[in-house]
DNA sequence: CTGAAAGCGCTTACAG
DNA sequence: CTGAAAGCGCTTACAG
């Protein structure tokens, strides 16, 4: 099925009229379902140069209605879509966007994932993901690469590897639009989707003390990462406004992992006397703190009261189910990819885009109640 | 930094020879780390054409050694990497690989994907990730549209829908090399990374049978899923072969899901008298059984033993902790990730490759122990 | 072993 | 409002 002569044919010359060139090289007026239309079958077909074709798919203004209409209706009916890659070379970029993460967190990633991803295909974008490892020395060499390599048009960066001021820096010089995901205000707005943790926090403290506890513990995830300092601070100065305070005794940092909150717990449950609350950093931590009260026989929330962040799946299949902190997760990575591809399509007219924030509420379950004996 | 002629400047004529070009158009021998190398500039560079440079870009063996490694070094030097879209537009394919999914299970999901994606990227691929719904009116043409729109070389299908055949079927129809990720052989090995469920189940029945338990029930997962078919059958045959058995009163279908699960262990510790044990189709399920005992004030593993599948992390992470079959998922990801490259490559002397299989393997932990009375 | 020409399917820059 | 030419950075097909 030649769509165009072979080699030894004698080209048309240039000038022959676009009517000519359809009826000579336009086989049958069907639509061929077996073979990847062109801009060139369309404009054919149209009878208008591919310029035009290109105007249309484009959106640009500067078509007339009907000639617009005429070749809409012809690429919906043999289903032509441009060749991403074609339109990649020619537009020197690629219509791709980077998930970077190096969160541990399954979930969070998958949930976040699934987010922008349907938000970017409503907005012809693809998103290719990029797990890392922020340790390595190839770290920021790898990124770039990464970018530079397949020409982003931007990337998402997810906690921790979203706190890295470096990582950012690199970013603004390789003039790649960029979105953090985190939990403080620690670049310009129009580049962050934040989550308030340090609000959050507070609304654990308002709970406990509600529910009466006056021995409260902490486990902290770790210093290095913001969302650890935030939700502690936003912690300890809500207990402060109640009367209620975070001795150093009851203040454990954990690393955010099951592990971490095991040991963690088993020293806070040393104490004497001991807590009757424990506020861990993340429910991966919370988990932690269920082993330890299992292996010493403490009840939760009898004689121990856990509150969990995140609401991950985790949460409600611990028995007793997590009371904990829901993060709308599949909402931020909706939100983050919006925001991604309006600062890549206003890139000229840089319009001031707000800040996107959201806060995590409480959702109370079995592990919480009044403090036992 | 004009590396070409203005449009007014009259161009040199064709037959100027590689030297003198070079030598009018290079400024300087610095490399120019500013702006991204194309295979022009390390032709003019290295005094050759652009076709020997994509000689050794693509490592053809028509190459003189020496040009080769001057070539190489000025590559390596300048930090040039051929742009992919470039690349993808001239070969005609992307390499792009697609992972196709609606796994709910999300640790199942990021691990494959990140096994996968280690293998790719020392292979030069990237991954594009697909979740999808087996479920919508739309979903054949989705997925068709996706492989064609970005002309994939090739995509890796995770259960449930790598058991779908009319999938299978369009694929090959496509022309799109394919892994299905299953549980049985339901296609020809070469496009399989199948994981022996049924041999695996029969480790749970063995591991019940020695423990001392004669009254055992299972909760297997959909009947519409190959996994739960097989590991339904490896089970009861293998009891049967120690003289055990599996009577209706102790099965029931769940759907892989926490929810199911409980409601499932709900109608099988209501039987009277109740099994000893029960093997979840999943971990998810076992969490599931793990809420209903909670309720009920049945103690695991005293009054019961509860066996699940997957090793998520999910199963350390509750209390008691699960005894469970452990799937290498992120190995299977590297393995399908290979398996398919090879296929890619070898697309022309179609290489008869083996069945790649994984046994999962029991680990033991809290949750199993001796029948109670 | 090496190269000049044409092409992949799209867009930009220029003209009208 | 529309189009012809040149170009994005690479490869294939052909020649030598």
């Amino acid at each position: 099925m030649p769509k165009k002569p072979a080699t030894k044919i004698v080209r048309l010359p240039a000038k022959a009229s676009a009517e000519t060139r359809a009826h000579q090289l336009q086989p049958a007026l069907v639509p061929d379902l077996e073979r990847k239309h062109t801009i060139n079958d369309i404009a054919r077909l149209a009878n208008v140069s591919k310029k035009t074709v290109s105007r249309v798919i484009n959106e640009s203004p500067f078509v007339r209605e009907e000639t617009r209409a005429r070749i809409t209706e012809i690429i919906k009916r043999v289903g032509f879509t441009p060749d991403p890659q074609a339109r990649a070379l020619a537009f020197r970029r690629s219509f791709l966007i980077g998930l970077i993460y190096d969160n541990p967190n399954a979930p969070y990633v998958i949930n976040f994932q699934e987010g922008a991803l349907g938000a970017l295909r409503r907005m012809g974008y693809e998103l290719v993901v990029h797990p890392c490892d922020r340790h390595s020395d190839e770290f920021l060499t790898d990124i770039r690469r990464f970018i530079t390599r397949q020409k982003l048009d931007g990337v998402v960066m997810l906690p921790p590897v979203s706190e890295n001021p470096t990582l950012a820096e690199m970013l603004r010089k390789l003039e790649c639009p960029y979105i953090r995901v985190i939990a403080a205000a620690l670049d310009d707005p129009k580049n962050l989707v934040m989550s308030m943790d340090r609000q959050s926090a507070a609304e654990v403290a308002e709970h406990l003390a509600k529910l009466g506890h006056r021995r409260i513990a902490m486990i902290m995830g770790p210093h290095t990462f913001r969302s650890a300092i935030e939700r502690l601070e936003g912690f300890s100065n809500a207990l402060a406004d109640r009367g209620l305070s975070l001795p150093p005794e009851f203040l454990a940092e954990g690393s955010y992992t099951f592990e971490s909150g095991a040991a963690c717990a088993d020293i806070l449950l040393s104490r004497s006397p001991r807590p009757t609350a424990i506020f861990a950093g993340n429910d991966e931590t919370a988990a932690g703190v269920y082993r330890t009260a299992y292996l010493r026989g403490v009840k939760i929330p009898d004689e121990l009261t856990v509150i969990g962040f995140d609401d991950s799946p985790l949460a409600s299949r611990l028995c007793p189910s997590l009371t904990t902190m829901r993060q709308p997760i599949r909402d931020m990575g909706r939100m983050a990819a919006e925001k991604l591809v309006a600062k890549i399509a206003g890139l000229s007219d840089v319009p001031a885009i707000a800040a996107t924030t959201v806060v995590p509420h409480l959702v109370v379950r079995e592990s919480s109640g009044p403090p036992g004996k």
